[in-house]
DNA sequence: CTCGATGCAAACAGTTTGCACGATT
DNA sequence: AATCGTGCAAACTGTTTGCATCGAG
């Protein structure tokens, strides 16, 4: 039994709910994706395994899993929301390439700081925040150059 | 007539669109409205002044309005998109409350740096970013404190 | 026997689309 | 006549919910 499970056995066992073998399935499932994931993605990485679960349970399992704290929603940058793993990195922000979708992820403490700064002035107790900066990777802006001359 | 409908009547003009009755009502109604809102706020408001217009056509006039620059979609906070005018501000972020929901908009030029320093960084090209920190306000904290004395 | 968990299907909310009709040129 | 815009209703997508059933304690 790893650390997620044990994290994940003993929140769902402090609200009285079940660790399941569903949610076993699902919690592997979602620690096996790279990167970010949906609903969806979840639900397809299953149906591969020979393991369909209804979308129903995955929708109703996640919220467990980002109250654990084991997952967390990031920012929307599509049409419904994504959601990725909390590997102990603290946080991090993207950048989302418009053209080829990819998410390049960085983290710059002085632009946390900054924003430590704001919340201050406001006297705002900030709980979490979601930076994300679209536009365009540079293999994309190099395609995009070379396919216009 | 005034700048706002000068601006979309040329951008309609470029695209070989048309300047409606119900396109200029859905104008009105969106400059109309303080701060953020979505695509039922606007039918509500022309509701409300007994000018009725259909959602679908509410649907397929905001397009417009963002790619003419005169409104923008914003941080999604809640589970629909949100937009607001353009109103000459370069760009802000925001503060949103998790409480009472209230929106805190500032705006911060280091921050806006900091984040030109990242993308060069990953020779990325900027196009647009949303920054929202989630948390609690001034007010919340005060009255969520003083229920628990 | 009692709960919670599950899958299914139906319901739902927000958004998009097909279609017939209307207005403008 | 051609083109674009509109309202309506139907379709569609992602998500939630009601219900019968299952299974562990």
């Amino acid at each position: 039994m790893q650390n997620k499970e044990i994290v994940f056995k003993n929140y769902l066992d402090s609200k009285g709910l079940k660790f399941t073998p569903e949610r076993s399935l699902i919690l592997d499932a979602v620690f096996s994706m790279n990167g970010h994931f949906d609903v969806e993605k979840v639900h397809d990485k299953l149906r591969k395994k020979n393991k369909t679960i209804s979308a129903a349970t995955i929708y109703r399992s996640l919220p467990y899993l980002i109250d654990s704290g084991l997952i967390r929603e990031v920012l929307r940058c599509e049409n419904r929301p994504q959601y990725e793993v909390n590997m102990g990195k603290p946080h991090h922000d993207h950048l989302v390439c418009l053209n080829c979708g990819r998410v390049f992820e960085f983290r710059d403490d002085d632009i946390e700081k900054l924003q430590n700064k704001i919340c201050e002035k406001f006297h705002f107790k900030p709980v979490e925040h979601r930076l994300g900066i679209r536009g365009y990777c540079m293999d994309c802006l190099k395609k995009l150059k070379d396919s216009n001359s």
